[in-house]
DNA sequence: ATTTGCTCAGCTC
DNA sequence: GAGCTGAGCAAAT
């Protein structure tokens, strides 16, 4: 399922909304992001990265399917970013986060609606 | 565990 | 208009 071109603007405003109701020390893959906006997971990274509003939305709690921590454009790059996990809580092994970590709420959610 | 191929919106040439 | 580039994924090796 695409999303057409002239809602990729409330496609960005979804993904915020969801980024932002991860609770703190879990964790979301990109994958389960495009499968809830309908987007390949590339396109959702590209979104995070654009993002207009950093402070409200919290990129470090996403991560890569494979638990691996991903990329991060913000200052400190990946380092940051499991630095953040961590401190929030998050266990990682090496550079990848823990299958418990993850939040499948967002899914769940999909799934009632 | 590592390599390969695929994806799709945006930017560049 | 054609080609390259990613904050990734999955299958094959």
């Amino acid at each position: 399922m695409r999303v057409k071109r002239r809602d990729y603007k409330l496609l960005k405003e979804l993904v915020y909304t969801l980024v932002s109701m991860i609770p703190v020390g879990r964790v979301v893959s990109y994958k389960d992001l495009s499968i809830i906006t309908g987007i390949s997971p590339r396109i959702v990274g590209r979104i995070l990265k654009e993002n207009e509003n950093p402070i409200i939305i919290p990129c470090h709690r996403v991560v890569r399917a494979d638990g691996d921590v991903g990329g991060y454009s913000g200052s400190g790059g990946r380092g940051f970013k499991k630095k953040l996990l961590e401190l929030e809580g998050v266990k990682f092994k090496d550079w990848k986060v823990e299958k418990s970590y993850f939040w499948d709420g967002l899914n769940k959610m999909v799934e009632c609606a």
